[in-house]
DNA sequence: TATGAATGAGAGTTCATTCAT
DNA sequence: CATGAATGAACTCTCATTCAT
């Protein structure tokens, strides 16, 4: 298909094409509200259906079964979660700073703007079927790498070293389980301050990243 | 038979006592068997029985239900958890090498000995009845409490200051979600030598305090 | 297609709609046929699926459970019952001629058009769960209280008066358990010759009126 | 065994035989009490057993099965319905009012005296098992039976003729009818006067025969 | 005789998935 | 494409009955 192709597209067709991937979302969206309310296996397709104004029929018109709902959403909680923790990083060219910064963002941007993502992604998409599993374990496996990466990086960066050979491995996997429990224990009080909240966890991960290193953050 | 046997039991009955005793903990093991291996909902009574040697009624002439047997379970590590560590803490009569030495004990002596419960606990308790939440929540904000003792006893011990109100709450909830992950992660990895990985996760958290803390941990 | 058309529904909608009622109908036929056979503990509703040449799950689509099978039945031989008998006591204005009537169209027509109905409403809709008893209490209430209503009509066409202040209700429940034992005594004779039954039926409970009744059934 | 055998049971063995006796009514009568409170289907095996402070395995060394006791409190119940509304109807030697009082000694004596027992038997022994059905069936048959004795007796004695052929048993029957529901009716409305309304009942019941008779009840 | 733990067939209900219209 | 009725395998829980002690 070459590029003049998209054009000629009649107008009801691209509205047909709109109004199908809108209703991939709607159908998402209602997914992501009760999985995250009361979990995957207490969800009803009919109940999707029904959020999602749809007929039974046509959720499984979109997603091969139920599983693949929830893989989708999965996905694409990875794809926002490494996208903007990854550009803070980024703008700190490696140096520590960027590093927490990243982490503030996840407290002060993404658990504020998206909540039932994040309590999906932590809660929910455990325990369930061995595919689903499989695709919360690689995305958490690569969320411990993109922070392994970055810690190599902050490594080099500073010339330093860190106290064994599993350190990086780690502070990592710490990060992800702490992010995982502050964000549940938080998010689920909805009255608390996240602000003070995350900074004492970005304090707590500084100190703690500083006693597993051997020399300091300073540019020479 | 003077008046005073008559409280003594008969060494049937004392067997009989002792076998019913037998055969609901090996129903509770072949429950936590396979809740750890394949979850909860993929669990099913049947299995429980046939591992157990015994016939569905008899799992139900000694539980409830499923959810009972899984809540049980949860009480059971429950008390292993809090025992422990809580004796560990004490020896140090409230400084902070006790707290860390509580934590050492989860990771060399606890998920060594009972790693099954520890993986049943950190993850298939999550996301199934309302009644396994709630009890699992329950432990789960027992210990964040105990965590928090600890602290406020460390505080007093050392005349320290935490940077903010919130604090004591997000250390102890940091230590949790740390542990969750880290007991996870490491404990599906067979092979890994959870000495070296112990000592790096105590030294972040002790960095971590160290770097929320105003003061610092001196004996006058 | 004009505006009103939409009110419309296609051929084929009405044909959907006329076979879901009929398939409604269908396992309610099922349904029936066994409860008033063999009762309603022993029958499964895989029989009744059997029966009506559905599976179980499409039973469970138009009923919510098995008690709901049976209430929905107790309900139609109530409307039956009620309206029936009630048209025939109308058409008598008050008189006792329409009340013997109302007695005779039971025999007649109810039992002889519906038997099993009889049956099921007689025998089988008691002693199962609380939610059936309830239903069947109320029905036989309803029943009662329609008796009563026309035998309070007789008495201010007549101006008569009753024995005792309990003898409306008394004979109200006397004939409904009259009718009751009756129905079932000679519908599960096969043979018997109910226009001989019913007349003597008829002519008893007359007797046994004018017996409780102080003053005559004649218009001034 | 010889009668001079009965002499020479030891004091011992005779406790044993009367606290046999005694074992064997008392589970009668813990199943009496839940079968005609809560039905014979709600009704456990071990509820009987622990209302008569035995174990289950005694109720089965006393009876055969479940559907055994409920036979036996049938036969039971027949035993002093027929032994006590027979032997009032001899007291008349045929008469009319014989027959009625034994129908008021069924509401002043029977009834009052054995609410549950009428109950279990109205309400709760139909529509379980086979064999209950066939016991129940047999006692109903012969108390209708006993009836068409006895009116076949007045019959003789006052030399009338009944209308149809088919009278002699539905009088029969509805007085059974009658007396079921009659019973059940009032019975469980704790409050009511059973008094006004049993003599309500008969005076129903004298009406209904007389007006099923050609001739009256004179002697001459 | 008495006990009560053990049995296991049996039954109701659920719900992801399919497919004719 | 959309619909929603139909499917039936799967799973939990019940409880009368048995039997070793």
């Amino acid at each position: 298909m070459q590029y003049s192709d998209v054009k000629e597209l009649s107008p009801a067709a691209k509205r047909r094409i709109r109004e199908k991937q809108e209703r991939y979302e709607t159908i998402l969206a209602a997914a992501l509200k009760f999985f995250s309310e009361r979990g995957y296996n207490k969800t009803l397709i009919e109940d999707i259906a029904n959020e999602a104004e749809v007929s039974v029929g046509t959720v499984y018109f979109y997603f091969k079964n139920k599983e693949d709902i929830m893989i989708k959403l999965i996905e694409d909680i990875g794809v926002i979660l490494r996208k903007t923790l990854g550009e803070e990083f980024k703008k700190g060219e490696g140096n520590i700073d960027g590093f927490l910064n990243a982490g503030r963002v996840f407290f002060y941007k993404v658990c504020k703007k998206y909540p039932e993502k994040i309590l999906l992604l932590m809660r929910e998409s455990g325990c369930q079927t061995p595919e689903i599993e499989k695709k919360r374990q690689q995305l958490f496996d690569r969320l411990i790498n993109d922070l392994i990466k970055a810690l190599t990086k902050i490594k080099e960066r500073y010339k330093i070293e860190y106290k064994s050979k599993m350190s990086v491995e780690v502070i990592a996997t710490i990060i992800m389980g702490l992010f995982e429990k502050i964000s549940y224990h938080f998010l689920i009080k909805n009255g608390t301050d996240l602000e003070i909240i995350g900074q004492d966890v970005i304090d707590f991960i500084y100190g703690g990243i500083k006693n597993l290193v051997i020399g300091d953050f300073h540019d020479n």
